[in-house]
DNA sequence: CAATGAACCTGGTTGC
DNA sequence: TGCAACCAGGTTCATT
């Protein structure tokens, strides 16, 4: 599920419920989501205050005031928001860690697929944690440009839909924003990545960047399952020019003599979606 | 090092 | 109605 915009928005929704709160009960009901969870998970968040939440790539950081960090990543199909505190009796399927604080506001983590994880980093070792050594860039920052992104796409042969996918390249980029910026910057998702000029990078680059910033705004995209902190749904699926709409007009060309329909194909196990016509 | 495809899970949708 | 096949937002690992 989640992409940049889905976990930046499930941080920041986190903020006002967790910040300065003490966790005082954990219940940890599964052993493994797409790995083992950390053998201490629930002595190492029982008893600590959570002092900061940030996000870096789809990683969502919760700093402990014992000095360890809580790291929670929502795979595709997970969830982290506030409860009602009688669901701690009866949490829900696929409610797999619940956490109550002091002011007995509670907290799950929801994920039907698993594919989800969890880990606990000490704070002076995130620089090397393992999942984060070799993360490309953060696309909102200044570093992330179209000089970037072009000396990144010039020594990379596959299609650059797949490059800027890759979160050794650019991070939080997932297979939604991936077509959704293509389809801004008017690039096919079939050029190879090496071939993309320096000034449809500068183009990619924003695009890339201001479909993010917008689906923030927006709440983020809730498809199936996703739901921000507080249980509402984003709305940013409202305003995909491309993602999910096969046979659809394309919002460029709808109203040209001849309109062109949104197409699907696979690449590399995933669907892209794009416009012939607008793309190229 | 770069590229490719399978694997990890559950649930919803589609088609016979 | 039943059931198999296919699809879904991500990441890692083995293999070429």
């Amino acid at each position: 599920m989640p992409e940049l915009p889905e976990v930046e928005t499930t941080a920041r929704g986190l903020i006002p419920i967790l910040r300065g709160q003490k966790i005082t009960t954990v219940q940890v009901r599964v052993k493994k989501l797409r790995w083992d969870l950390p053998k201490n998970l629930g002595r190492d968040l029982t008893d600590a205050t959570v002092t900061a939440i940030t996000r870096r790539a789809k990683y969502m950081v919760l700093r402990l005031d014992t000095g360890q960090n809580w790291i929670v990543h929502l795979g595709m199909s997970g969830r982290m928001h506030r409860i009602n505190a009688d669901q701690w009796q009866t949490p829900l399927k696929h409610d797999h860690l619940l956490l109550r604080l002091a002011n007995d506001i509670c907290v799950a983590f929801n994920d039907p697929r698993k594919f989800g994880m969890m880990d606990i980093v000490a704070a002076d070792k995130i620089d090397i944690y393992r999942h984060f050594a070799h993360l490309g860039a953060e696309p909102l920052v200044r570093g992330f440009d179209g000089e970037y992104l072009f000396e990144q796409l010039q020594r990379r042969k596959i299609a650059v839909k797949l490059a800027i996918m890759d979160q050794k390249l650019v991070v939080g980029v997932g297979n939604i924003y991936a077509s959704e910026a293509l389809y801004r910057a008017r690039i096919s998702p079939k050029r190879p990545a090496h071939k993309i000029s320096r000034a449809e990078c500068d183009k990619l680059a924003q695009a890339i960047k201001d479909v993010l910033r917008l689906a923030i705004k927006a709440g983020g995209s809730s498809l199936r399952d996703y739901v921000q902190s507080d249980g509402k749904i984003g709305h940013f699926q409202d305003d995909f020019a491309v993602y999910g709409r096969t046979g659809q007009p394309c919002p460029a060309c709808h109203k040209a003599k001849k309109p062109c329909k949104i197409e699907k194909f696979t690449q590399g196990g995933r669907s892209t979606f794009w416009c012939n016509n607008t793309q190229s």
